[in-house]
DNA sequence: TGTTATTAGGTACAAAGTACACATTAATAA
DNA sequence: TTATTAATGTGTACTTTGTACCTAATAACA
């Protein structure tokens, strides 16, 4: 952002965004058998943060959350789901943020500034194909925008860890009835693959013959015939999502475990 | 709510209160086997909506909930939840109920005012004991505060008809992991009311002896050893939630059904 | 070519869910 | 007082689902 930008922002932005509500967006990846989340490591601010933004004043917050994400990811349509707004009254992003600000572009933001008042958040959670993510860009604020192992998080900002713990949350309990290897997974994996997914998700390990058994009687995935080669001793099959059934089985409601 | 007062909320509310942020809540009840809930029917506009308000600047969003439930309702330790926040731009609610106070108060409110802006709903729902409200209040721009069947809403005004629906929703999804009927029931219920609520919010029918057994396998009633008279054949007994076992199932995890 | 690691698939048992029958009991009617 | 009735309380047989573990098949490797 240029430094002209900037003084824009901060004067007339609230003509722009509405005031007092920010998204906040907790993107999901697996990769080598672990969960991953995107985060930004701020400049001039000692630790990271969640992607997250404003919204315009004539946008629905779902939209902006996509345009917030495609600026970060690159990707379009990313499976995006609201899951809590938080609201406490001691939310410091602001002053943090704006202390960042001013800290960067030597800028001084008036105390009445539409920036450093309070804000409500809505977090979302998406889910994102690992490896389609392969450059992602860090804002105006941030200087890297990188994966994290969700087992090694590091010193997060404002109340962000709580999202992610949120976040988490959120996604166990839609993984009963909702199958998130479409959104996670490459078109193609193996069985395996998935339950490692499952496995990393829930936190927990699984019995792979049962395991098997109940994901191939959801009837939602089909063998796709290729087979991999040159790892394991016996070679696995490989599947992929049966989109139609897959939508189908979700009208009736899946239930998993 | 007094003129002067009322100018007073048009002039300075912004300083009071978080601008573009508000709260509804679905206040659910259980009467005659009938879910019901609670609405406001407005002044000068044809339709009723759910009750709700604005944040404090200095408040979370959960205690605003539960500040503005106690003005209509006057309980004190509602069972709230948040479910989701609404956020479309053609939300008119602000719109409309300006008019609203125009028409009834004889007030115009300026184009810029806070309260002709955009709004972004947080939506709770809570569980009241029917019984313990019996004179629901309505608000300054409302007439009456009454319960409505579930099953025979009139017109709702805003979006507030996709506020229910979604609340619905979410009190189905909770069913399953947390037993409603310490909310919604009174202190003693007998096993058929218990499962006429559950069909009620479930909208299906259910095993009487299955469900019988299942509820009694959670380990979170009691019998009271009292027995209602005078309407049954057969005397049933009365159950009533034991709080101990049921907050120690809670955190090992409930799954009905 | 046999060994080995891994996947594919099967089976036997346990637990939970479902359908329905029967026993019990208090109000009601004869 | 006694039989009837309508509701509650309980049991049982059956089905479905979940769990543990075993065997067969197969591709890589020595």
């Amino acid at each position: 952002m240029q430094s002209q930008d900037l003084q824009h922002f901060i004067d007339h932005g609230h003509q722009v965004y509405l005031p007092h509500v920010s998204i906040d967006c907790a993107v999901f990846g697996f990769h080598e058998n672990e969960l991953k989340i995107l985060l930004l490591k701020w400049k001039h601010l000692n630790g990271w943060s969640l992607p997250g933004g404003y919204i315009l004043r004539t946008e629905h917050a779902d939209v902006a959350a996509h345009r917030l994400l495609k600026q970060r990811t690159g990707l379009d349509q990313v499976f995006l789901q609201q899951y809590h707004t938080f609201s406490g009254p001691g939310r410091n992003k602001i002053q943090d943020s704006s202390r960042a600000i001013e800290t960067n572009y030597h800028v001084v933001i008036p105390e009445d500034n539409w920036l450093k008042e309070r804000v409500v958040s809505i977090g979302y959670y998406a889910l994102v194909e690992y490896s389609k993510v392969t450059n992602p860009q860090p804002d105006a604020l941030t200087e890297t925008c990188a994966w994290c192992d969700i087992h090694e998080l590091p010193t997060l900002l404002f109340d962000h860890q709580e999202m992610i713990s949120e976040a988490l949350k959120a996604l166990r309990a839609q993984l009963i009835h909702h199958p998130v290897g479409l959104n996670l997974l490459p078109k193609e994996f193996t069985m395996l693959e998935l339950q490692r997914l499952y496995e990393t998700i829930l936190d927990t390990t699984l019995d792979r013959a049962n395991f098997r058994k109940k994901l191939l009687g959801l009837k939602i995935l089909k063998k796709t015939g290729e087979r991999p080669s040159g790892k394991a001793h016996k070679t696995p099959h490989l599947y992929s999502f049966d989109k139609r059934q897959y939508a189908k089985a979700l009208k009736n409601g899946i239930s998993f475990s």
